[in-house]
RNA sequence: GCGCCCGUAGCUCAGUCGGAUAGAGCACCAGAUUCCUAAUCUGGGGGUCGCAGGUUCGAAUCCUGCCGGGCGCACCA
């Protein structure tokens, strides 16, 4: 549980892969071949049987003149083995040497393997690729299994702000990403609709409504939301009702005008989540949960197993609440499931906390059959974190695996100045603004170029400039001049003669230059990428990818510029120009494969 | 005081469940455009990976302790 808590189940389904698509990619491709010479030497007494192969790996190094993929499998079995790396490298070395797509090996450093392999082994990797199209990177690592992404789950009390827009987009991108990795995905949305704050909000709904009566209010008091996007909350209520409620008592109004006024900014809410494209499958509202009696469910099953008690717990040390004093309380025993001490269930009013709710919440998730969970959080609520996980862990049996995200701040930049934004002074930058500023595609890819625990900054006039300071349009300029590319190439072939399938077939033994074999290598990584990003639930590696990708593809461009033979296009040469349309296409394909995990529209023209 | 996160080039940040000589962008310097979009490319300078120990064939990465910054800390959400 906690910090190690990721999906770690890597299962291949060969029975069930469609015949077209690569589902192993190529690390894991040579991985099963080095096991399999592995216990070929063991059969012939060159090396000890049953040693454990688990920690073997297989990656591209780091040096480009280490060869294509290096394995560490020498230095890995040489203590069980008790035989020195190089050794066993060198016995290792020739079987692996004669595989088909390895075209050189060599043993190296404290005993490395790196593979060398043949260029027809890479023209292969970009036939297949043209094959799947968008559907490359595809995989069935997931194997199927139901994941659900909860993201944004702002209170309905008002429009989403910046700071929501990052962990909205970042459960989107993850979302897609582990759908892309083989896992069935639910994205989810939970309403806080139960608290005081949402009283808070049918108040102030009040208030408006009296105003659009005709009533002076005045300043907005303290303890009411004072935004102005109430004011048309409280026209259409006045609209509705007409003043029957002007001078009712509260209970007679507050539970009407909380489900109107929640209902109403659950709509914008929603409108601004389009705004970026984002459109969750669920929405679970909170209160729903405790009318149902999930939350006095989740508590019975929780003090069936002796989870729950009476205490008192110790004032936090440092820093004492003023109206500190001890109280029984009743507490779930989060201590024993690695948070620092237990938590409170009920209010002294004997109401839910927030937290029995969201346990409530969560074993819903649960037994609706998700035995992996995502919450994308806002870092202000890292506190929470432990007890989540501990409740997770208790109410599921340790079945369940609950994975927070905590999305650490934006700072908001404009000409270099930070912008300081204060609710009070309603100076705070909306999503809506943002997106209607930068839009929608700058604003979802900026916001994935940063791990999520790092602060970022997002300095609006460089998302504005569209320039090279702005690492969206360096990927979508590799893009357009790809597609502008085979624009052009329709002046000398039909459209069917240069579409992926067609190219596929094409003879792409032209394909020699340095440049252009590394552009396909990095084409070939993209299925690698995308389980190593799904796995660790880190979707920010795609954009680097893709900026690494878009990077080859400019310098193979500008190589062009250079030496007139390596452009892609020769009227004179058929055969020559469709091998280079297919790395072309191939490179449109993969882009586009990337930015559709970020919910972005490559584009055919940047002009 | 306790917990979590962060600390890598002048700035903003990557760095693959421990791998070989630590990277990119921006900024700075020097170059490339008769020709598929120069919103691009090529080359260069720039680092005690916060500090100190430890683990091992090997540490930016794992462990411990410090230092610095952020967030949070009963009955809010």
């Amino acid at each position: 549980m906690g910090k190690g808590s990721r999906i770690t189940r890597r299962r291949f389904h060969p029975q069930s892969e469609p015949r077209f698509v690569r589902r192993m990619n190529i690390h894991q491709s040579f991985l099963a071949d080095i096991c399999t010479a592995i216990e070929s030497l063991a059969d012939g007494g060159s090396l000890p049987g049953g040693l454990d192969l688990s920690r073997i790996s297989v990656e591209p190094p780091r040096e480009t003149g280490h060869g294509d993929v290096a394995t560490n499998a020498a230095l890995v079995l040489a203590k069980a083995a008790k035989m020195k790396p190089r050794d066993i490298a060198d016995a290792l070395a020739p079987m692996l040497g004669a595989l088909d797509a390895v075209e050189r090996v060599e043993v190296a450093g404290p005993g490395f393997i790196n593979l060398h392999l043949t260029a027809a082994f890479w023209r292969g990797q970009l036939a297949e690729i043209l094959l799947a199209g968008t559907a490359y990177g595809a995989s069935d690592m997931g194997g199927g299994e139901k994941v659900n992404v909860e993201y944004v789950s702002a209170n309905p009390t008002g429009p989403l702000h910046v700071a929501h827009a990052r962990g909205a987009v970042t459960g989107d991108a993850l979302a897609s990403l582990l759908a892309k990795a083989g896992y069935d995905v639910t994205t989810e949305y939970y309403i806080n609709d139960a608290g005081a704050q949402v009283e808070t909000l049918a108040r102030s709904a009040h208030l408006r409504y009296r105003e659009a009566l005709g009533e002076e209010i005045g300043e907005i008091p303290e303890g009411f939301y004072p935004g102005e996007y109430m004011i048309a909350v409280g026209e259409a209520l006045a609209e509705r009702d007409g003043d029957k409620w002007r001078d009712a008592p509260e209970e007679d109004w507050i539970d009407a005008f909380r489900e109107f006024t929640v209902a109403r900014m659950m709509v914008d809410v929603k409108a601004d989540l389009a705004a970026v494209g984002i459109e969750q499958d669920v929405f679970t509202s909170e209160r729903g949960l405790v009318d149902a009696g999930a939350v006095d469910a989740v508590f019975a099953a929780l003090e069936e197993r002796s989870l729950i008690y009476i205490g008192v717990l110790e004032p936090p040390k440092g820093k004492k609440p003023d109206d500190w004093e001890p109280r029984p309380q009743t507490l779930f025993k989060a201590s024993d499931f690695g948070d620092d001490v237990d938590r409170p269930m009920k209010k002294s009013d004997g109401s839910w906390t927030y937290f029995a709710n969201d346990i409530a919440y969560h074993f819903d998730k649960y037994k609706r059959g998700y035995k992996t969970m995502i919450d994308i959080f806002g870092a202000d609520h890292g506190g929470y974190v432990k007890r989540m996980v501990a409740a997770v862990a208790a109410m599921s049996g340790g079945e369940a695996d609950l994975d927070i995200k905590l999305c650490q701040m934006v700072h908001l930049k404009k000409g270099g100045e930070p912008m300081r934004m204060s609710k009070r002074a309603g100076n705070f930058v909306t999503l809506r603004d943002l997106v209607d500023e930068a839009g929608k595609d700058v604003v979802r890819f900026m916001m994935l170029t940063r791990k999520n625990d790092s602060q970022m900054e997002f300095d609006l006039d460089k998302a504005l400039e569209q320039t090279r300071d702005n690492p969206v349009f360096y990927v979508q300029y590799a893009h357009a001049r790809c597609r502008s590319v085979l624009r052009n190439a329709l002046e000398i072939f039909e459209a069917a003669e240069i579409s992926p399938e067609a190219l596929a077939g094409a003879d792409m033994s032209a394909l020699t230059d340095t440049a252009e074999m590394d552009l396909i290598r990095v084409m070939a990584g993209w299925p690698r990428m995308i389980e190593g990003a799904a796995e660790a639930h880190e979707p920010h590696r795609v954009a680097y990818y893709l900026h690494e990708l878009a990077e080859h593809f400019h310098a193979l461009w500008n190589k062009g510029k250079d030496e007139a033979r390596l452009r892609f296009i020769h009227e004179d040469d058929r055969a020559l120009t469709l091998a280079r349309l297919a790395l072309v296409q191939g490179v449109a394909l993969v882009i586009a494969s990337g930015l559709d995990v970020f919910g972005v529209q490559p584009v055919e023209e940047l002009r």
